[in-house]
DNA sequence: GATGAATGAGTATTCATTCAT
DNA sequence: AATGAATGAATACTCATTCAT
């Protein structure tokens, strides 16, 4: 038996496979249909295995959702990782701003599987319960990032690096949401709009 | 008052009130217990009215949701209205702020049935067809205001009124959708800061 | 309007039937197929209603088997309420006999959901909570009249009246469960052999 | 030993191993959980082997269970196996106290698994179909001793010794379903109390 | 207009059984 | 022989909607 054959024990590998094709699946349904509709057949449907295969793998569907919000995090924790080294590197219009832009196209992929956290308390409860700190952590970094930017007088002092990370994830969030968010091009000039606006404000010296 | 009376006037007093009992109702249990568990029969339950009379009022549980969303809606279309006129009669900071600030605390009330929305495409849909003009209409007023602020030289020219008017729209329903929005104090906070950071956005000169 | 339809108001009339319907047929779809196989779908259709139905009149299957049980136990206390006062009145092997020859046919109606109690531990539960007594009373009843009868030395005194009771009901309950219970002609036979045994024994001088 | 030699037996060492887990992890399970929670998985974690090795050794949970009920039933066989030839030997009261003491005992063992079959009538019938003899031995065995004794003139003539040793059986099982049962001390009163009458009932002469 | 009993399609979940490894 | 991932039919229960009163 070779290490990699024994690295596929007790997690068999296409038990693994089919656990990450119901997590994806479980991202793509509520996508569609919205979470409420997201059921579990039409799970098990987009990833072509059977109904009770879900629970061969998620204790029930509030745990597969969890998994599904915490993988759609996942990128989006790496992508703020290195922001905080940032600072100063270059204008504070282009850094954040090219960090904005890119979180604001993964909040549309987060947004639907999130929404459902808003709307299902429970579920809510247990994902800052089970995971808690990993989807607070765009909002650390980004403070992280105005706190050293604010050192290098960058950014205006009087601004709480964490209220203000709050209110730039906020917008980014609201805009995800508004209604015309599928037609990409006027999506994309209302977050351009938006960056222009925030970064004006974050620097502005009055 | 005679019977003739009261047939003349199509709809009679007591069924209004049980309209407006209804929707009263579903804008109470939907923000008391979310949108998935406000069940027909539990808006029947607070309305003190059977559930078969819904129907009655409303053709199905969808149209009952959107006039509860507009009822929500008019009060932030009430203070919007005069927005415009305000332009110049104080600085951006205030009346803007004055203004914005007075949305986040409607927004709030207005968030749980709007969240209903997202959840649910089909509704979305209907709303912008049968409804459409009012809910757009915070978004108008404001773009006007900015559009005479700029015309006033108080706001920056390159900003689009329209986008613009959307991004600090957004901002407000982000903020309103944050985990702690409950926690009144800090909630109140972030909306300050974010009404800085905007105004500040808006108003530089660089 | 009348006192009767007085009396319907709340629990309306066809509601009541419809009530009635579905314990008599849990009653008969318990005792065709067993417990086990005695789905709420099953149940609904023996009633001619929908599925649904049952949950108008049940808060779950749970307590529509314990009216169930309830509804056939009360046939059973109906017999064994005069049998105290009939001590000394004929021969213990009459009234008894007589007493426990109904039993006998009225504990095979009530066997199959009874033996769901035993099955199912919570329904057990919930039953000795919710109603407690009645179930016990058959077993008090027979007590009552051997001790009755012990009094007038025509049962054998050392016998423990509690406990004899018991043992007398415990034979029929066996017998009931006999396979061949569903052979009348046989299982009357059984019966009367039991009574012949049981009452010499109870009243045996040695 | 050579590869040849343990395919020449057909049934191997492992196999037969695992076939008596099996059968031993069954009554367990039963016993502990009741028939209707005793899940096959239960059962195979029970026996420390994965589900599907189950079908091997059984062509479905049916026969599984049916193998479990002979198997806990060979006990019961072994104890009245000698029974007829102690006819006689001592008092009534005796020997058949004796008996029936142990029985009851034993019957508490087999009542777990032995319930099933009155709660799935396709697996009575299997049983009786393919088994047949050996459930019934019990009842012949009692069924001899009695003839014997009434030979010896020890016990009533006119008892039908076949009807009055299901009587007997017929007790100890009811007794063996009391809900008070798992009350070791009560539950062993009323088997004496059990026993005094009946043996009295057959001794009896009037 | 109002009622509330009845409906039935739909939901998440279970579990005996199959099958590729 | 043994595994355990996958299956899918079946289950209890929900809820928006209809309809007789």
């Amino acid at each position: 038996m070779t290490a990699a054959g024994a690295d596929a024990r007790g997690k068999q590998a296409r038990g693994l496979r089919t656990r990450a094709r119901l997590i994806a699946a479980t991202n793509q349904v509520v996508a569609e249909v919205g979470f409420a509709n997201a059921t579990t057949k039409a799970i098990a449907e987009a990833a072509g295995v059977a109904e009770g295969t879900i629970y061969r793998h998620f204790t029930d569907k509030h745990h597969l959702c969890l998994a599904a919000v915490l993988e759609a995090n996942a990128d989006l924790v790496d992508v703020v990782a290195q922001l905080p080294d940032r600072a100063g590197s270059a204008p504070v219009a282009d850094v954040l701003g090219n960090a904005l832009r890119t979180l604001a196209s993964l909040r549309s992929q987060l947004l639907p599987i999130e929404l459902s956290l808003l709307t299902q308390p429970a579920l809510r409860a247990s994902l800052t319960a089970s995971a808690g700190d990993d989807t607070m952590e765009p909002v650390r970094a980004i403070a992280d990032y105005i706190e050293r930017e604010q050192a290098l007088s960058r950014i205006r002092p009087t601004l709480d690096p964490g209220q203000t990370s709050l209110v730039l994830l906020s917008t980014l969030f609201g805009i995800a949401m508004l209604p015309g968010s599928d037609d990409r091009r006027h999506h994309e000039r209302t977050v351009e709009e938006a960056i222009d606006v925030l970064v004006a404000g974050l620097v502005a010296d009055r």
